[in-house]
DNA sequence: GCTGAAATTTGTCTAGG
DNA sequence: CCTAGACAAATTTCAGC
């Protein structure tokens, strides 16, 4: 039941109307739990499981949802060493190399965080020892100035991208 | 279900098997699209879809599959703020308060990365006004000595935990 | 633990209101 | 967007190996 049908060369030029209320509750249920039947999504949103299909589908082409995606236990797996990466760049498109180490399975982010020369990576290794080899091979590509590591000891929360926002005044208070 | 069996083959059956090479392709292949039907992830991996069914069943239970959940798009739905967040504490269980901020939807990551004085967030908010309401409310925790906040320009890669593992031999080759 | 077949539930599309 | 129907396809169970 892969989606991946011929749509033809239809680019992201949806008219991108702002999700409604229904839709971020749907985003939201299936952000926590994507296994749940458009029926039951339904009756929690107060929809028919056809409108909720035919949502879900539109949340799907136009992006909102990327993918969905079984999230695993890296303990499980035996990836016990999780670590965030800092890594300063020389200088301007230093960092493509770098972010060809997305392509590793160990890397599971890589975010620009200062103009084209910061970069912040998280990576998930089997041991210390694989952690060392990776650093290895970080370090001694062109354009990496330095690094700084960061060794995660323990995972309070992790998750993706929720949709509920949080109105928060607490600022803006006193500045109107 | 008998606990012995009279071929050659002694599974263990007792505890938590390791994982085969079996439940290694099928959490590869659904950490990536877990919306593929059973009978083509066998087709894959060379199972029957009912013998997947039964290992993704097992997986879920033991925990090696936390979750299957949809991964969504923080532009669509308005979060186009991401920065990660350095905490220092003041000192042993001092953090408690801070982890507690997991609670609200724009945290998605609480990693305690020294001792128990030291925590990274990862916070996606809609704009930098929101985040500045996060700070501020994080800053006046009690226990919050310091904050350092790393604000996100471009996103890579992001993606969950990949059951691929590397071998990676590059630091024991110049040892040896 | 796996297979193949059967039974049940969902997904998916269509038509009419 | 809803209801309703119908068909395809998936999930889930089960006997038997």
């Amino acid at each position: 039941m892969s989606q991946q049908e011929t749509d033809g060369i239809q680019q992201n030029t949806s008219k991108h109307r702002p999700l409604d209320v229904m839709d971020r509750k749907i985003l939201g249920a299936m952000a926590q739990d994507a296994t749940r039947s458009y029926a039951d999504l339904g009756k929690e949103v107060g929809l028919s499981a056809p409108a909720v299909h035919e949502r879900v589908k539109r949340l799907r082409q136009t992006g909102a949802i990327q993918r969905t995606m079984a999230q695993l236990n890296g303990a499980a797996i035996g990836k016990n060493f999780l670590a965030f990466i800092h890594v300063e760049s020389a200088g301007w498109g230093k960092t493509k190399e770098v972010i060809d180490l997305g392509e590793l399975p160990e890397v599971e982010e890589i975010h620009t965080i200062t103009g084209d020369s910061a970069l912040i990576l998280k990576v998930r290794v089997e041991n210390a020892q694989a952690m060392e080899g990776f650093l290895w091979r970080l370090y001694h590509k062109t354009g990496v100035r330095s690094t700084h590591t960061y060794v995660v000891l323990s995972t309070h929360v992790e998750r993706g991208v929720q949709a509920e926002i949080t109105k928060d005044l607490s600022v803006g208070d006193h500045l109107t």
